[in-house]
RNA sequence: GGGGAUGUAGCUCAGCUGGAAGAGCACCGCGUUCGCAUCGCGGGGGUCAGGGGUUCGAGUCCCCUCAUCUCCA
């Protein structure tokens, strides 16, 4: 049988078995191997991952490239002999064009889905935000399950017990890192979309294989005959349902996975411990003609042309216990993942994901900026994929409030944007590009993600800006480069010189160079290279790996240790959630309460009892204490005796290390035990200031949209007791009167007292009645709201006060930017703001006073006055001459203290040490040759002593002579032999110091 | 989390082995030019990111902190 690869729109086919069979690689494959054409980042390597880790999988990619240069991705596999063979037990179809799926665009593949789930019961659940909220050890949402994880756990209750979704996705970090692989593959995003449905302890494995099989075969059309199956090993229920119920041949079947031997395929886990279970996967067959053998099965494998994993059902139905055994789960749950634009490519009947509807738009938009035919394109069809791809994540990234930064979130967002950016330069784009690609993004996803139309300007904005930047830095790279590529360069610089072309014997930019170009100034790599080329230099590539991998090193250490203990921790907290539940939070209607002590840590181990001082954390069943969150900090406070006996622990952070689990981090002073009550005290002054400067966060939330317009809107917050902080994304400053409108605004709401109220109702209804919900963070079903009667209405979780006249003072401290796009308020309130202004007044008095003014209101003219009188005094001054003697007549009168060795000495009262040491210097202009020995008479007199460098030669030191005449000044000082200087207390030491000069000078010069 | 770089006037940046804080643009005033990117003169504006240390003396050397940029994890 014929084995063939393909690539692309046009099928490109490799007679693998034929061509490709145990003997020597074609020539071309070579090349790749040793260096691989030089171009942007993507040079042939092999593929580690790819040899054989499991079973027969013994090939080798050897070339995952992309060329600039010839503008074409070639891949290669070597295929053992009787890979075909294998291959064919999954027997042979026909290709794809012969289906006879029907077309449909993406936007109806997701409504169909969401559609059919809904018919049978299941409730359409929003996407959640990309920036999972509740979990700070995810950095992106990666999966369709991340906001339900608390649902399958068990520790969250939702009204319903059947969802479906699509849920916007993620992979660019950690375990699923699909970066470096995108553009390269057909099928792999940063960003995707999953289709999901859910069942939480409802129906099971048999309703959610027949669904699914309907569902693909029935409403999308896809013969059953190109399905493949896989279950796991042990699975015999799942199998079984296949295999009886819906009829798919067993030769159609495979059963992978081994977890007892290490083989995780086909079984699912959450975490080391806790829910997990097997799957059951479908796959798609693309036609027997496409494989390349033993590795092309239905699997992970994600090599394989042939076979595309379109869906992945998950049966939760165990509990793995830290001792290795599992129990089944009380509640068995389902989780399904299917990913759109997989299956959209299937639909769709295209070899790619990049060729459906999903990517095509974006795909014309730039091509029409390059002024690329389809030729043109599917030469560069990798930097076209990867620009796609990218400006998909960037624009949802951006939309889900992801700002570009240095750090997180914020950096991952801009290495994507920058590696698009790059690719556009491949394309031969200099110029700024993103916002139409990401405008296109929000074209093709809008109907499905309408808040993308609601912040197109913000998102674009952004990304325009971010662009920019860039550009910025790629400058500032090619300026050192080009410094370090002049000494280097022989000849003339030639543009569009091919790095490929220079003759071996090229000068060479050592790899550190490059090293640091990449490493301190974010310059890439291969521009390097290409840019040397230009000036016929090569790059020691090595050397720059090299680098590259000591710097690796150095990061793994320096991250080992602190990585395992914060996921150790982690495991701590669920581990006791698991046991003792939830922290029921007492905190909203008051700051005292009786609990009982659940758990105590200290250094990350758990305590049935602990006694002394030192640092502690201590879990109750309730506490009044509020928990991190919503940008409002920790209460303070104190556990008590049970009755509000002498004091135990003193609270000083409260925190929420997973959600629903309280900690009180602090000190203890005494005994606590597990299982004994305590009185959980909360400093109530701090948590009154918190609550003032909460509300007036909101106050100042809706002020500044008022004010400024919808675009400013919280993109983080600090509600601390000392002052509040709110950061929203706006290109430029406010303005003064933009300030002082926003305050007034505030403090007229301060004065006619609203009602504050809280009410706790169903997502759906908080926003019907009008909530701001800037960020879906992962709320429950049911919402807090807190509502400024009459002005505000936000989902909030935090204490406020009752009525909006408690917060009293309000002031905005200040105003400034603190990063590309972003602007940060502080203000104060209540007391803070009256202590505020009465320093203020105070200072005030005091200016007015120091001035001379008769009142505060008289200062400003006082002060202008005395600048006057300043400046006049000064005019007089200087028109008035220095005061002090001619210089060069100073100079012509030096005294010959010895044969050729001259002195001037001086002493006199200057205006400034300016003026004192202008004198010197003029002096100095007037003798080519001599000692200058000037003393300012001061309340702390100082001399300044130089000597001319003939005299230095002959071993005259100014630093001796300033050391002489400090014995007489009783100071301290020193210098060079040429110049020197010291300060004394003895102001009538000066004459005798200038004495012992010129004796020391007599003395020297015979 | 680990490394590298940067932080000097409103902005862009000089400032050599430690020895009077500078330039250009911008701003204010006066003059010049017929007015829309003229020229001249004068002026205001700096805790040299912050804090320690070494030194007679620190923008400059050392240590710490912060911010920004950048790479790695």
């Amino acid at each position: 049988m014929r084995c063939s690869r393909f690539w692309g729109r046009r099928t490109r086919r490799i007679d693998a078995c034929d061509s490709l069979g145990p003997g020597p690689l074609p020539p071309e494959s070579s090349r790749f191997r040793q260096s691989g054409p030089q171009v942007a980042g993507l040079r042939a390597r092999p593929r580690p991952g790819c040899v054989g880790r499991r079973r027969d999988r013994r090939f080798q990619l050897l070339a995952t490239a992309a060329s600039g240069i010839e503008g074409e991705r070639r891949v290669r596999c070597e295929v053992r002999a009787g890979a075909c063979a294998y291959a064919a037990r999954f027997g042979t179809v026909s290709g794809m064009p012969d289906l006879p799926i029907r077309y449909l665009p993406a936007a109806e593949v997701r409504r169909r889905y969401v559609e059919f789930f809904a018919q049978r019961g299941h409730t359409e659940v929003p996407s959640a935000s990309l920036v999972p909220g509740g979990d700070q050890t995810l950095l992106f949402t990666n999966s369709g399950m991340v906001q339900f994880k608390d649902v399958l756990t068990g520790r969250e209750k939702r009204s319903y017990r059947r969802a479906t979704d699509y849920q916007r996705c993620l992979r660019v970090a950690g375990k699923h890192n699909d970066f470096e692989e995108v553009g390269r593959s057909t099928r792999h995003h940063t960003f995707f979309e999953m289709l999901g449905n859910w069942s939480f302890g409802d129906y099971f494995k048999r309703d959610a294989i027949h669904w699914a099989w309907e569902l693909l075969t029935e409403v999308y059309g896809i013969p059953g005959e190109r399905l493949g199956v896989t279950t796991y090993k042990d699975d015999d229920e799942a199998y079984g349902i296949w295999r009886d119920e819906i009829g798919v041949p067993e030769e159609r079947m495979a059963r992978w996975g081994n977890v007892e031997q290490g083989d995780d395929a086909n079984f699912w886990r959450m975490a080391d411990t806790g829910p997990c279970g097997p799957c059951s996967e479908i796959h798609f067959d693309r036609g027997a003609e496409l494989s390349e053998g033993p590795h092309c099965i239905p699997d992970h494998s994600e090599n394989c042309p042939r076979w595309l994993e379109i869906w992945n059902l998950v049966f939760m139905e165990f509990e793995q216990r830290a001792d290795g055994t599992r129990v089944p789960l009380p509640m068995k749950s389902v989780d399904t993942g299917m990913g759109l634009d997989r299956l959209t490519s299937v639909i769709q009947q295209v070899p790619s994901n990049y060729d459906t509807d999903l990517f095509t738009p974006i795909h014309a938009a730039m091509r029409e900026l390059l002024g690329h035919d389809p030729e043109a394109f599917e030469a560069e069809r990798f930097s076209y994929q990867v620009i796609a791809d990218h400006s998909r994540a960037v624009t949802f990234l951006v939309a889900d409030g992801v700002a570009p930064s240095n750090e997180g979130r914020g950096y991952v967002l801009r290495r994507i944007l920058r590696r698009a950016v790059r690719h556009g330069r491949l394309l031969g784009r200099r110029e700024p590009f993103l916002d139409v690609t990401a405008g296109a993004v929000i074209d093709i996803m809008s109907g499905a993600y309408p808040y993308l139309v609601e912040q197109r300007d913000r998102i674009l904005k952004v990304i325009r800006q971010e662009e920019g930047l860039f550009a910025r830095t790629l400058e500032a790279g090619t300026g050192q480069l080009e410094t370090a590529l002049k000494s280097l360069a022989t000849g003339d610089r030639t543009i569009g010189r091919l790095p490929d072309s220079l003759p071996a014997d090229s000068p060479v930019l050592p790899g550190e160079v490059a090293f640091r170009l990449h490493d301190t100034y974010g310059f890439p790599v291969d521009l390097t290279v290409d840019m040397a080329a230009e000036y016929g230099v090569r790059v020691d590539r090595e050397g720059f790996a090299a680098a590259m991998a000591e710097q690796k090193e150095r990061s793994r250490k320096g991250t080992k240790a602190d990585l395992s203990r914060h996921a150790e921790l982690g495991d701590l907290y669920q581990a006791i959630q698991r046991r003792v539940g939830e922290t029921k939070f007492l905190g909203y209607d008051g700051t005292q309460a009786e609990a009982r002590v659940v758990a105590i840590l200290r250094d990350g181990v758990e305590f049935a009892e602990l006694t002394g001082q030192g640092e502690a954390e201590v879990i109750l069943d309730a506490t009044p204490f509020y928990g991190e969150g919503g940008g409002q900090v920790g209460d303070r406070g104190e556990l008590l005796e049970a009755g509000g006996g002498s004091a135990l622990f003193a609270v000083e952070d409260t925190q929420k290390p997973i959600a629903g689990l309280f900690v009180h981090r602090g000190k203890l002073h005494g005994r606590l035990k597990v299982g004994e009550t305590v009185t959980a005290r909360v400093d109530a002054e701090r948590r009154a200031r918190t609550m003032r400067n909460h509300t007036a966060t909101h106050l100042l939330h809706r002020a500044l949209r008022n004010v400024v317009g919808p675009e400013a809107h919280q993109a983080g917050s600090l509600v601390a007791p000392d002052y509040l902080r709110f950061d929203y994304p706006l290109d430029r400053a406010l303005t003064p009167d933009e300030k002082r409108g926003i305050e007034d605004e505030v403090r007229r709401i301060v004065r006619e007292d609203h009602p504050v109220t809280t009410v706790v109702q169903s997502m759906a209804e908080a926003v019907a009645a009008g909530a701001d919900a800037f960020f879906d963070e992962k709320y429950g079903e049911r919402v807090r709201t807190v509502q400024v009667e009459g002005y505000s209405l936000e989902l909030c979780g935090g204490t406020h006060c009752s009525a909006s006249g408690q917060i009293g003072g309000f002031v905005i401290t200040a105003e400034r930017s603190i990063g590309s796009g972003i602007r940060r308020v502080e203000a104060v309130t209540g007391d803070g703001a009256d202590a505020l202004l009465r320093e203020r007044l105070v200072l005030l008095d005091r200016i007015a006073e120091a001035v001379g003014a008769t009142s505060i209101d008289a200062t400003p003219e006082r002060v202008a006055a005395l600048q006057e009188e300043l400046r006049e005094t000064r005019r007089r001054l200087r028109a008035g001459g220095s005061g002090l003697p001619n210089a060069s007549d100073l100079a012509a009168r030096a005294e010959e203290v010895a044969p050729g060795l001259r002195l001037v000495a001086h002493s006199g009262a200057f205006e400034s040490a300016e003026q004192w040491k202008g004198f010197v210097k003029e002096i100095r202009a007037a003798l080519s040759s001599g000692v200058i020995a000037v003393a300012y008479d001061a309340e702390s007199p100082q001399i300044f002593v130089t000597v001319s460098p003939d005299l230095v030669d002959r071993g005259i030191s100014a630093g001796e002579l300033v050391k002489v005449a400090m014995k007489s000044m009783q100071g301290r000082g020193g210098g060079r032999p040429e110049m020197a200087q010291g300060m004394g207390t003895r102001r009538e030491g000066i004459n005798p110091a200038m004495a012992a000069i010129a004796d020391t000078l007599r003395t020297a010069g015979k």
